[in-house]
DNA sequence: AGTACTAAGTGTAAATACTACACTATAGGC
DNA sequence: GCCTATAGTGTAGTATTTACACTTAGTACT
């Protein structure tokens, strides 16, 4: 036991909430532990972090490691300290907040994880430690940011149309939205540019494709 | 050195940015550190978790041991954990934003501190650690929050006037309102209801008395 | 070539929410 | 009773949001 202090100190891990969307339903990134405690059931993709490690690169790493999930859209949610949240010692976890767009959504369990899976939100299986109370709050994160957000931009691939944007909304916010409305909406904030390409799949007229003219930033809207 | 550990842990703090209203501007409390590093520099209250303690209740003691300030409005704000953020070990810090009602802003320098004060937010010193940048990123909660939550009320004591807390509006968004408007628009959100007492402070009409019909609940609106 | 099918794309009118703006009411001090 | 200071109140114009239905442009089939 060579690291050794003069007051005691907690452990520090991150966990990931990673959101896709996939046959038209929001899904979660889960993986199934592979050892004590808890080992078998389902968690958060997440670890320790290392010494000299920045806490973002923590999430983005294990994320990587247990799930082959990388490239996405990550920010800080909030950090979960209970004295009892682990049996083996006190462990501080400070949790992210992922989205994937669809078209990368091709995972591989990994080193630590025995398996790794995308779960609808409403048939969740049992969770690990107090993971359900972190997905809790990931959710309402993600059902506020969309209304003052463009964060579902980032469910999406670089492309895309208007009817698929307005779909991903359809899904996020549990509603029927106006297709006039939406579209005047949408293209009110000037966020999007026309990339110009159409995109036929079926038998009827071909949408615009479209493309955030800022992808990588969230804007705060409204 | 008792406490070892089989790999290394960062140690793990919490410090507060607290605000209030006195002079009719927003003003933070800060210590002047008594201890190295960063001796005699001013710095936000806070200190080491203890290895039982909820991470909030590290919070809210080391406050009231610095500063003597209890008893106020208090949310989890975000993780600092750069790995060279303290010249001493690796620290992650757990911060909080915080809000006093101005009837409560007595405070008292501690043990650990060497002082405390409030401090205009236009004319704060130097900072020690990355404390400038939490303060930038809790004023920036703080703005935010103005605009869709009921989070002015907590700087305001349990009952006060529709001008106090127009003026309270006023500060926090930096613009003049309309009375009319702003008195219009704040008894529409149904969250105020009449004391029927009445505030006499000088030689003019006395204001009707107010008090938020859910005190503790910081209401989503808008 | 013509017809059936499917999702893409488009405008207007009514309702609602927001903004600007100025006078009357009620207390204390003299 | 008159002065002073803040409390308290309504309305009309403007901007935003909502509700709603038909035409367009492609493919597939005959």
């Amino acid at each position: 036991m060579p690291y050794c202090y003069e007051y005691p100190h907690p452990a520090v891990t991150t966990d990931v909430a990673v959101f896709t969307l996939r046959q038209q339903q929001l899904q979660l990134l889960l993986v199934r532990r592979g050892e004590d405690p808890y080992r078998g059931m389902w968690a958060l993709p997440g670890g320790f972090l290392e010494i000299d490690e920045d806490l973002e690169s923590c999430a983005k790493r294990e994320l990587k490691e247990e799930t082959g999930v990388s490239d996405l859209y990550i920010e800080q949610l909030f950090t979960f300290g209970r004295p009892d949240r682990d049996p083996r010692e006190r462990i501080i976890s400070v949790t992210y907040f992922a989205l994937v767009p669809s078209n990368k959504l091709e995972i591989r369990a990994g080193s630590d994880a025995a398996d790794a899976a995308w779960h609808s939100l409403n048939t969740l299986p049992e969770l690990a430690f107090d993971h359900a109370e972190i997905i809790q709050q990931a959710q309402e994160r993600l059902a506020a940011k969309t209304l003052y957000s463009t964060i579902a931009f980032q469910l999406l691939p670089p492309t895309f149309t208007l009817s698929e944007l307005q779909s991903v909304y359809e899904i996020l916010r549990n509603e029927t939205l106006d297709k006039r409305n939406f579209r005047k909406w949408i293209l009110s904030l000037n966020l999007l540019t026309e990339t110009g390409e159409k995109r036929m799949s079926g038998n009827h007229r071909p949408a615009k494709i479209y493309q955030a003219t800022n992808p990588d930033h969230v804007e705060i809207i409204r």
